[in-house]
DNA sequence: GCAATTATGTAGCGATCACTACATAAAAAT
DNA sequence: ATTTTTATGTAGTGATCGCTACATAATTGC
């Protein structure tokens, strides 16, 4: 996981994965398939739900502190030094090959489910009256997204958590504002 | 340029780059030297001042307007149909084998360059007045910045240009806001 | 026209890629 | 104890990687 965290699927060779097992080719076919079963398991192993800040953010009591904990508790854990920077599932399978396109397809899939998750919280939040009803949930979902996938690339150069929850902090900044610009779709307010 | 800004530096092969060329691996190596250098002139042309729309928004006459069409005009590029989705700087060495690590720091580099535009653009609207003196020009130029990084995936993952411009739309809709909370150093206002 | 230079194509270099046939070793079943 | 099954290591598969020696073709200088 660590390895195909650092260097992405192609960047990883089954020589760096086996070195690092400490068992033969012969051995993680046997136990693993092929290479892209062996990544998808250990993507399955950092989406796993105990380890992952976004499902522990969604728990918060009203949308607008459930998205701030989801870019917070991601931005702690992508300038973690003990674990490559960013996230494994924006930065693993940005550069391939051609034939390699189903490993894009598939983290793009783990990204969407992440953006239905903000959009669904986000949603439960205008039910529940701690956000303006016309909300736009997809909208604010997708810019949430936007600010998660671009710390992984500012944690990738190098920023320091001091430097990503300052980014978090102004992110936040408009939420308050954003929540209220109604979706285009919605009833106009009586006024 | 295009494959590389498409499949990355190592998902674009030698072969490919010919074939796309039409000439043969000598003729590529006579006019353009190593891999990484023709990579390095892709980047430089993808880059070039007259079609990088970062250039031409720092222009524009407030720093908010200039961050604002620094979003807008590279969102427009990362969703164009005719190029390759997202940032070339961005997407094209993110996933390196051993011994490439040189790629990533050059585009590492680039950004860096980048956040030292918006951030020079900062702090000549706090001199103008159009920003007020005590803004963190650092921390809205890396949020600028990891708003646009997060662009490009978005992009790459099929947003169209609604949806990106929309996003800008709420990144922006907290800057004012943002503008006015001064840098941590800077002196108190009186009263 | 002829020699020197430059440009281009062919074929193949060693290295590494993901992957596997084969043989051996350990474990389980009878 | 013997056979069957499972697990593991060795060695090597064809393919492709970036790159280049060599030969030929086009161009240039005189």
């Amino acid at each position: 996981m660590r390895l195909f965290w650092e260097h992405g699927y192609e960047g990883t060779s089954l020589a760096m994965l086996t070195a690092a097992m400490g068992i033969t080719p012969t051995s993680l076919y046997a136990a693993f398939g092929a290479k892209d079963d062996l990544f998808r398991e250990a993507v399955e192993l950092y989406n796993s739900p105990q380890s992952s800040p976004t499902d522990r953010a969604m728990g918060r009591p009203t949308a607008r502190e459930a998205v701030e904990a989801m870019l917070r508790g991601n931005a702690d854990a992508y300038v973690d030094p003990e674990t490559p920077a960013g996230c494994m599932v924006v930065l693993s399978g940005v550069n391939l090959a051609e034939g390699n396109e189903h490993i894009r397809a598939y983290l793009a899939e783990c990204r969407r489910r992440d953006h239905a998750k903000v959009r669904g919280r986000i949603v439960r939040g205008t039910e529940e009256g701690d956000l303006p009803p016309g909300a736009d949930a997809d909208t604010l979902a997708s810019y949430a997204l936007t600010v998660l996938h671009g710390l992984s690339i500012q944690a990738r150069d190098g920023a320091d958590r001091e430097r990503v929850h300052a980014v978090v902090d102004a992110a936040m900044a408009g939420w308050d504002r954003l929540a209220r610009q109604a979706r285009p779709d919605a009833a106009s307010p009586a006024s």
